[in-house]
DNA sequence: TTTTAAATTTGTAATCATTACAAAGTGAAA
DNA sequence: TTTCACTTTGTAATGATTACAAATTTAAAA
């Protein structure tokens, strides 16, 4: 996926959402860091380059967004939100030692529950959140023995 | 299930966790309401019996049951957190006109994937949120037309 | 039973993410 | 240029949760 400024452009405006510099700004920081990031961190990063940014100008871009549907929520704490754009259905990785978040791609097959009905309730949409130790903190744990 | 007194406190000091009155209490009201309730719903609830309850308890207390395994939370939309009693495992339905919360006990395959490593990653635990449109909000619109 | 120490509960203040709101800025149409 | 809608910004308010210390309860020790 290449995320120049036109493609940048078109994924905001396809959805009926004008593309100013800032919301571009955020939506450029969001295809170029898929770690699902809060607004602390998009704010910190991008107010380097924009130094006026507000991080309301962040909240009201993300919410935004949600509401058009180009981009997604994540709650897993109940602490900061994070965000990911809208792309092909996955769902997420949590590690419990290092807090750092995973797509996780595997197929479930509940996944083909989206847009059906189940139990008579009208399925949209459908989150995993899974919960563990990381590959990476695994293997820290195994170079300490 | 029988929520009586006796086995409110075996399923709380089995897991090593003193039974002391207003914790009873707190998992009484659990174990009889699985609407997954928020601190406040279960707050207002307990201080007509208990009038002397602090809502810091009610924070105190199920922070520990979780802690201990002993309840979940649920964290749907990055508000209020929400209790479930630890049980089968199973996923929830948020519905989005109504915002109550179903269980979802349609199997899902990803489930078989607790305790599996999966891409290195280490899976202990895994939830499901569900949103869309809920059965009785389905038929109020129905009624509508 | 009294004494004592530890655990629990409580109330209040602090924290922190998010929203509300109004003022200032921007840009395009008239 | 004037106007108007939209966007951005800064600050104040909100609301859930936590920090903390005082008060209370519990259970063991003497
Ligand atoms: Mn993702
Ligand atoms: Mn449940
Ligand atoms: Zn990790
Ligand atoms: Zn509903």
């Amino acid at each position: 996926m290449i995320t120049n400024l036109k493609n940048i452009k078109t994924i905001i405006s396809s959805k009926g959402v004008k593309a100013t510099f800032q919301r571009i700004k955020i939506m450029e920081y969001l295809l170029n860091n898929k770690s699902h990031p809060t607004v602390e961190e998009i704010f910190i990063a991008l107010v380097k380059q924009i130094p006026t940014l507000s991080k309301t100008t962040i909240y009201n871009t993300l919410n935004l967004f949600v509401e058009k549907n180009i981009v997604k929520t994540l709650n897993f704490s109940g602490v900061e939100t994070r965000y990911d754009v809208v792309a092909k259905s996955h769902h997420h990785f949590i590690c419990k030692r290092c807090r750092k978040i995973y797509d996780v791609n595997v197929e479930c097959n509940f996944l083909c529950d989206e847009n059906k009905v189940v139990n008579g309730n009208q399925i949209e949409e459908v989150t995993g959140y899974f919960k563990g130790i990381c590959k990476k903190c695994l293997n820290n744990d195994k170079a300490l023995n």
